[in-house]
DNA sequence: AGCACGCCGACT
DNA sequence: GTCGGCGTGCTC
């Protein structure tokens, strides 16, 4: 009798057995793969499922075993390297397999269709179509420009190949009403991938790309670490190029708002290529046609975010980790797993290389580079003449503060302008001030759900909870206590914004932010008008230090450097070296130097000092050696058990029994922390509360997550009561 | 997580 | 009398 053991998508951490549909002969059934998936009931409902093992027998008795009802693929649904990916991850991550395996598949896949590697919908020249000379339709620019696409080729082109080059439907439609153009169905065809030559490169990016390419066709990893502006793209580009040019796929994964279209058209305009991108804009079926061309080999360049690891590729040959220290890698819900730690888990599985780049590598890609796990690479210099720019600590104490800003700092901008130049302006506070309160009698603007003040925004007159949706009329007098003395205090980029207009009223004034840039295009728009060149202030968020490159800015000042100083969680100091030295490389990015200002009112915290006088690879070094001594990562290994409840103290005690268990079943080479109240206690009507455990070494990390998730399993729990349990946090 | 069952309160 | 609130239990 054959066995079947089944991965469901549902949060249960094990697998379920199913007897062969009942259609299927033993020898059909004996030769089920492992990757197939099976339609079943599940309860009172169906659902699709991934064989996961065939077995001889089931530690339940034959009759509680219920016969799958429908095969539904001859093959498996993922490549083996990407199966084992998956089991990888559910082990590592102690999340359950079925959750997992969904998350590596399209909603289309997961909800049970068939797959569809049969026919793409295209788009042709009619005859009367191919008649038409070159630049004709000049009084219609958009269908101009999808005749020309269409003109490129004598092929017929697929429609998200059309899409991608933002090439709309109505133009289309257009052309067809004319009779020049025409829908069509086609064969998927592999076409061989053409790369146009790449930049020279200098002798630090030559020696990093030979030194990458080496290791081609086997598994190593290797840390990419380039200031800003040393070419690391270049190097990116190359290694891609060499792939392709082997027959084989490339995965590129970028942070979450990484994919800027400069970015994209770079890679666009060095490759024709198909070039297949995964972001969270894209509708299902893009998604699943994107996911399908990477599956089948089509794809020669697969760009994506964070879940984008997970997509299957016919012929692997490079997985490049952008910007890898970046905090959006790590998903933050549900399956928390680590996108960059998980590529670096399939390169090896696939057997190919993986380049992990960044200014500022995370202390653990430091450290594996140390410690001889990774190569290391080092592009120390900035390409052409670009030099990094000075930075200083401007002491803002006794001085008069307006909005936020010292006198010598509106007089560095002004100066700025006064030369032609940009300045950049970093506030990472959203609204017009981060809390109100009454003069009269004390009242505190605090949400009612979370343990946070309300924010003030005063153009859309609103208070808003940044941890919650929480949004409020902003009050005209104290709802305590009606007086009108109302003062908000502290300052947020909208008041930051109208002080700087105010001071600066002949130059432009942008503000970026989550309120300011709402909808796709926002950004793209401001960083073109912002190229153009003409001197101008750009004030903003962490927004601003990402994606896009503005050479024009010659001052950067970060107005409240002292918000990061003061961290709660041990990764403060790393993350506040890394935003700084980003936001830095923002400026003097081609021929003009830079000056880097930090308003702050410690100048001699050590912190600060450390960023003044070392580069960023002396600071790591300097957190590595305070990590070591405290035994935190990457020295040792991190969990987190997290409990929230509406209840106050119900995750404290749940976490309590929890602790109890684990000591009494054992937990020798384990630091126990808390159970403690998490930072922010409550957060949208919920009290958390949080254990941490430290381990030395993975193995021991591996076997405290797998027991501690077995107990909490057990335990009795409240109702309302939620648990999860993060390996490797990062946030807490 | 779904999705049932089940046992008490306020409606046509 | 039944519609529906969410407590409890199960899914091969």
């Amino acid at each position: 009798m054959t066995v079947l053991r089944l991965a469901v998508p549902t949060p249960l951490r094990r697998l379920f057995d199913y007897l062969p549909p009942a259609d299927m002969s033993a020898d059909q059934a004996t030769a089920l793969e492992p990757g197939v998936r099976l339609q079943v009931p599940f309860g009172r409902r169906r659902v699709s499922a991934v064989l996961v093992e065939r077995a001889a027998d089931s530690e339940l008795p034959r009759g509680q075993l219920k016969p799958a009802q429908e095969l539904l693929d001859e093959r498996p649904i993922l490549p083996g390297q990407l199966l084992a990916l998956c089991h990888w991850a559910a082990d590592y991550y102690q999340h359950p397999i079925g959750e997992v395996l969904s998350a590596a598949l399209p909603q289309h896949l997961r909800k049970g269709h068939p797959r569809q590697r049969g026919t793409i919908k295209c788009w042709r020249l009619t005859r009367r179509g191919m008649g038409l000379p070159e630049g004709a339709l000049s009084r219609s620019p958009r269908q101009a420009e999808a005749l020309a696409a269409l003109q490129q080729t004598e092929a017929a082109v697929p429609v998200d190949a059309l899409k991608s080059r933002d090439i709309g439907a109505a133009a289309l439609r257009a052309l067809a009403e004319k009779g020049l153009a025409e829908r069509c169905l086609d064969e998927p065809g592999f076409t061989a991938p053409h790369c146009h030559p790449g930049l020279g490169l200098n002798a630090d990016q030559q020696l990093a790309l030979d030194g990458i390419a080496i290791t081609a066709g086997g598994f190593a990893c290797h840390l990419l670490e380039g200031v800003t502006g040393s070419g690391k793209t270049e190097v990116y580009l190359q290694l891609i190029a060499r792939e392709l040019e082997a027959g084989r796929q490339a995965l590129v994964l970028v942070p979450e708002i990484g994919l800027s279209p400069q970015t994209l058209d770079r890679f666009k305009a060095r490759f024709d290529a198909e070039i297949v991108v995964l972001h969270s804009g894209l509708s299902e079926g893009e998604r699943y046609r994107a996911w399908e061309a990477a599956a089948a080999g089509r794809a020669h360049i697969v760009i994506g975010t964070r879940s984008a690891v997970f997509t299957p590729l016919a012929r692997p040959g490079l997985i490049v980790v952008d910007e890898e220290h970046d905090g959006s890698y790590k998903q933050q819900d549900g399956f928390r797993y680590s996108a960059r730690d998980v590529a670096v888990k399939r390169a090896q599985l696939e057997g190919c290389p993986v380049v992990l780049g960044s200014a500022t590598p995370a202390l653990e890609s430091v450290h594996n580079a140390r410690q001889g796990r990774y190569h290391h690479h080092l592009l120390p210099r900035r390409a052409g003449s670009a030099r990094l720019p000075a930075m200083q600590a401007l002491d803002i104490r006794q001085q008069p503060l307006q909005a936020g800003f010292a006198p010598p700092l509106l007089q560095a901008v002004g100066d700025t302008l006064a030369a032609g130049n940009q300045a950049l302006l970093f506030l990472n506070r959203r609204g017009y001030a981060p809390s109100l309160q009454c003069h009269d009698c004390g009242w505190l603007g605090e949400c009612e759900h979370c343990d946070a003040r309300l924010t003030v925004h005063l153009r859309r007159r609103q208070l808003r909870c940044h941890h919650c949706s929480a949004v409020t009329a902003l009050p005209a007098q104290c709802p305590q206590c009606h007086s009108r003395q109302l003062l908000t205090s502290g300052v947020g980029t909208e008041q930051a914004e109208q002080r700087l207009r105010e001071e600066f009223p002949r130059h432009p004034v942008y503000r970026v932010d989550s309120d300011s840039m709402r909808g796709r295009h926002a950004m793209q728009a401001l960083a073109q008008q912002v190229n153009r060149g003409d001197p101008c202030i750009l004030l903003g968020t962490q927004m601003l230090t990402k994606g896009h490159h503005f050479p024009a800015v010659s001052l950067v000042a970060v107005v409240d450097a002292d918000a990061l100083l003061f961290s709660a969680d041990f990764r403060g100091e790393e993350r506040m070296a890394q935003l700084l030295t980003q936001v830095a490389g923002r400026a003097g990015r081609a021929e003009t130097p830079g000056r880097v200002i930090l308003q702050t009112h410690h100048p001699d915290h050590p912190a600060l000092q450390a960023m003044l006088c070392q580069s960023y690879a002396e600071q790591a070094e300097g957190l590595l050696a305070q990590r070591r001594g405290a035994g935190l990562p990457p020295w040792g290994q991190l969990l987190m058990v997290r409990a929230d409840s509406a209840d106050a103290a119900a995750g404290e005690a749940f976490l309590d029994q929890l602790r109890g268990q684990f000591e009494d079943s054992g937990a020798a080479g384990c630091q126990l922390i808390g159970p403690l109240p998490s930072p922010m206690q409550r957060r949208q009507g919920r009290y958390r509360s949080q254990l941490l455990v430290s381990t030395r070494g993975r193995p021991a990390a591996r076997a405290a997550a797998a027991r501690l998730v077995q107990l909490a399993e057990n335990l009795r729990r409240p109702r309302d009561l939620n648990w999860f349990v993060d390996v490797d946090p990062t946030e807490m």
